[in-house]
DNA sequence: TATATAATTTAGTCATACCTAAAATATTTT
DNA sequence: AAAATATTTTAGGTATGACTAAATTATATA
């Protein structure tokens, strides 16, 4: 059984590899909260564990084993998420740090009995796809929403978990997936979004439009 | 924040408090599965944290505060276990082990979460009292079935939640609390004992009724 | 009451896990 | 190639929590 560091290294590796290949320590480091050298240390323990390829100064990547397991820990925190949500009503911006501590201690029981409970979801309350059993992660193709331009219309596809300030801004719109909105007008000059959700306008700031992907968009 | 191993210790000196006022380190150790000296460290640690009372020699008790901290721990395990249970459906011979993780890591915003969709329940699905939000146990008084004579009936209150191939043994038989049944025969020289389960015999040993308490003990 | 026995505590060790600062080394940039 | 940057190694720290062995204290027995 790996401590719920190892965890947390793994699942971060996956997570920075998603977006560009290898991971160096530096990054990960940094997105850990940890110091260089600390990352360093973990990284070396994982390795003699086979669950990722590392060669100095190359920056890190996960083995099939490595990937494996962060994904199985991916798929405990998003269907724990959901779960919390839907059985429990636990709001949408507490439901991420709740799940930090459950992912690591829920047996693959209980996880099937709320997968099941849940029917099978594909993604979790802030529309991050959720993997199956096997680590197949459903893809589901969207934009970031500060690539939209005046007119266009769109639905709430993904929105970052890990600020739960930003995620209570966010429900204060409604802005929740599966939302659907229309761009008003793009403010020059790197300028904030005007939007039309269901009728009420709201102006949403560039930083906020960063964590906000979208798809379905049509021209109108 | 306590460790979780501290909070194991609250927890047992708490349920060993129970039968029997002040816990010798040697009792505490044994039920610990650690070594006498392992536990007089941690009692010193506690007592520190003023969470218990200790003279040397002279076996450790819990302070309002350790108490108050050992009774949230029992409750979230008693409502996670009948949660999992009831909303879940994991077997009842599974929710000790399950729980026995879970109830270190949930917040007071889940366990009222968990509470209210159980609708405030007294018991768990062993029969053990749920204390209440202000460390209140219910008191629902009980009997060995070991105490029971020949002809008389009785209602399962409460079975031992530790062992799961006891429990499924008891599940066998439909054991399980609010269960009536009625004392056949007791055979003599500390024998088994024959019981009638709503129409079906069964015979359980000595050591296995040590497990099993009763209650609405009635002469027929 | 003295002594044997049992329980408890003290003192010192060990293992694990994780972190850091500083120095050494490699890589990248100028 | 030199300088700047990033990474790794080294050495050391903290915290937890267990253990053994020896010393101490309490209890039971003679």
């Amino acid at each position: 059984m790996l401590t719920q560091a190892a965890e947390d290294y793994l699942k971060s590796i996956y997570k920075l590899q998603e977006t560009g290949g290898k991971v160096s320590t530096g990054i990960l480091a940094e997105y850990l909260d940890v110091k260089p050298a600390s990352a360093t240390g973990m990284i070396k323990k994982l390795k003699t564990m086979n669950l990722v390829c590392h060669e100095r100064y190359q920056g890190v990547t996960l083995t099939d084993t490595g990937k494996a397991i962060a994904l199985e820990i991916i798929r405990h925190h998003r269907l724990l998420e959901l779960y919390l949500f839907k059985a429990l009503g636990v709001p949408w911006d507490g439901v991420h740090e709740e799940a930090e501590k459950l992912e690591h201690v829920i047996s693959e029981d209980v996880e099937a009995r709320m997968d099941e409970f849940l029917g099978y979801p594909t993604a979790d309350p802030h529309g991050s796809p959720i993997p199956d059993k096997n680590g197949v992660v459903p893809q589901t193709p969207s934009i970031p929403m500060t690539d939209l331009r005046n007119g266009q219309s769109c639905v709430v596809a993904e929105v970052s978990d890990n600020d739960s300030a930003l995620l209570r801004h966010l429900g204060s719109f409604n802005l929740y997936p599966g939302t659907a909105f229309r761009i008003i007008e793009v403010a020059p000059f790197e300028g904030p979004f005007t939007i039309d959700i269901a009728g009420q306008q709201a102006v949403i700031g560039r930083e906020v439009a960063k964590n906000i992907f979208v798809n379905n968009v049509q021209d109108t």
